[in-house]
DNA sequence: ATTTTTGTTAACCAAATGGTTAAACCGCAT
DNA sequence: ATGCGGTTTAACCATTTGGTTAACAAAAAT
């Protein structure tokens, strides 16, 4: 707990508290006081600056998860050829869960818990655009690059390859006995292994 | 909420109760009258048969633990080829995946929370012996049937491939749009789906 | 038949927790 | 210095929640 100093916004340390706190234990495991003592304030004061905790949740929820989903699109979305778009979408994905290890778990437990309205609310229109990838997949198969392949699958092994590691880390850890840091080492390798991986299988 | 049967054993109900809610909501979410309801019995009773809350999710969580992992364990440490080895692990994990949905989330979730000595106490001796595996899996690239890859990433993939859907489900589900049904129905198709992916990629 | 044990309940309790209140503090314009 | 606005706090409140108690019902044992 740092002493306050009168010239860093106390709604900012607030804001970066909470989503510790919350990150770490989820909606129902965090406790206001918890974040309120990780901002190094009253409690009163966190009611003061965020009306509730349900409010200040769906802000953390909602600045999440915004930073995880529209950065994927634009790759998607971008004109690469396929190979390399996998490579940039693995490297991209994995860099950023390194540095943000407890997001994956975070986001797929509130939305688990969250209904279905909340997640339109939060995304709206800005979901990820998958027609785009599912286009260029099939004229690939056309062309006789790549097998042909049902593109969900394709994008959801992709997906799974590049973020389960990081939500099973705790059990992996316990089997293989790696250490933090090598953990880490592992999932720099995985950057270009996943890719590779991938290419591959559908590579004909 | 069912009416009590005198034929039906009270502690057996209690633990199905638990069970549900339990995998539902996780330990922080799950109210013990949320069990008591979903037991149709007084909350008093619970603290009869289960001293504390604690306890009781201690006898669930190892319950359902010691079910998922040691099934696994067989198919590794069994002398089958590794292709059909791959193909039986991809087979079994999202068969028994589609019949307990709820389980990845809920494992994840409370691994990540306990301490490690939690897990420990739990899994003990009995954790995947994967060296069985990886001695397979050099013994082959020796022999130049598949190319030379780590083996833990293999098997992080593998792992990866057939549980984060599970886990990714309602947000896939928001992104595609696909129904329950279509959803089992693609997890089906996974079955070998994954298992022809992984050998596609590793096979020289 | 009656005592004893086991199963079950309504009512209650203490701690935790989200949220509120009223007073105090602090920088600053008057 | 004084008053005023926004900021911060200690104390408090209401509800939720895990857990207990004492009484009661239903078998089992005597």
């Amino acid at each position: 707990m740092v002493k306050k100093q009168k010239d860093a916004g106390t709604q900012q340390r607030i804001l970066e508290a909470a989503r510790k706190v919350f990150l770490e234990k989820g909606m129902a495991g965090a406790r206001m006081q918890d974040i309120a003592d990780e901002a190094g304030i009253n409690k009163a004061l966190l009611h003061y600056y965020f009306t509730s905790k349900d409010m200040l949740f769906e802000q953390i929820f909602a600045n999440t998860s915004q930073t995880f989903v529209p950065h994927i699109n634009e790759i998607i979305e971008s004109d690469m050829p396929l190979f390399e778009k996998i490579e940039h979408i693995c490297d991209d994905y994995i860099s950023m869960l390194i540095k943000n290890p407890y997001m994956p778990l975070f986001l797929i437990n509130e939305i688990n818990k969250q209904d279905g309205d909340f997640l339109k609310r939060m995304w709206g229109k800005q979901k990820a655009n998958l027609s785009f990838f599912v286009a260029q997949i099939q004229k690939e198969v056309k062309k006789g690059t790549i097998k042909p392949i049902h593109p969900a699958q394709l994008y959801m092994n992709i997906m799974s390859m590049c973020v389960f590691p990081f939500l099973g880390k705790p059990m992996m850890q316990f089997m293989t006995k790696v250490t933090d840091k090598e953990f880490v080492q592992l999932m720099e390798e995985r950057k270009t292994f996943v890719a590779r991986f991938v290419i591959d299988s559908i590579r004909k």
